[in-house]
DNA sequence: CTGTATCCGCCGCGATACTG
DNA sequence: CAGTATCGCGGCGGATACAG
């Protein structure tokens, strides 16, 4: 494992690295873990709103928009009024969520070793 | 499991959510792993700085700089000329790798079923 | 209720140049 | 070689208003 290795290299397609920047930036990841977490495996818009707090309705949209287009979740409108829209976790969607609850349980389980980590400084705007 | 559980919530500050921070936007996971890979768990600059393709020199000093801060490295500095920075895992870190190894296999083991993922086509910039 | 469109400030991050 | 300082752009993402 030398420095000019090429297992140590990142390259910068790697599957590795796709997965990483799945969980960079966005709320993917637990969008992916809320509906997961559902009995049923689905969820309304509305709802994964409030699930997530600090999310703003436009990133929701943009990230289920991003997620459908991945094959991650599927969407299912009901004709109806007022409208109601279903999101569901398809079956990439569900091996994915494997890595996001490890993660989600590495945090449970360590909450307190974490207590020293600067989660990052992002002065929160207002 | 309801809309309004608090076990459903992602609470801004809860323990999986402050680990998924880490995870977001920079190249905390990466200089993990590098480090993690080495034989000796430790790295100069030059190395990890080689060891990232896409990172610049800023993004690396700073994410080296945060990390040390969160408790996660260790920067030993040999005083000599040329000067030579040695950085290392705590046992923090170490215990930080495990999410992150298994996200990196579980990346390489389904690199297939990524295919279809679109990692997020942030327009590269020259 | 679900979703789109527009405006816009903030800051992430690369590029470059300089110090020890 | 390691690190800092500065400049500047692009776009993330919030706020708001509007539409079916």
């Amino acid at each position: 494992m030398q420095p000019g290795s090429p297992d140590d290299q990142w390259r910068e397609d790697c599957a590795p690295r796709r997965v990483l920047e799945l969980f960079a930036t966005k709320w993917t990841s637990m969008v992916l873990h809320t509906l997961h977490a559902r009995h049923d495996g689905a969820a309304r818009a509305g709802v994964l709103l409030r699930s997530l707090p600090g999310i703003s309705k436009k990133m929701l949209t943009q990230t289920l928009r991003e997620m459908e287009a991945s094959g991650l979740i599927s969407r299912l409108v009901h004709s109806a009024i007022p409208p109601m829209v279903e999101y569901r976790l398809t079956d990439l969607g569900q091996r994915f969520v494997e890595p996001v609850e490890l993660l989600y349980a590495w945090g449970r389980d360590n909450a307190d070793a974490l207590d020293g980590l600067v989660p990052r400084a992002r002065s929160r705007r207002a």
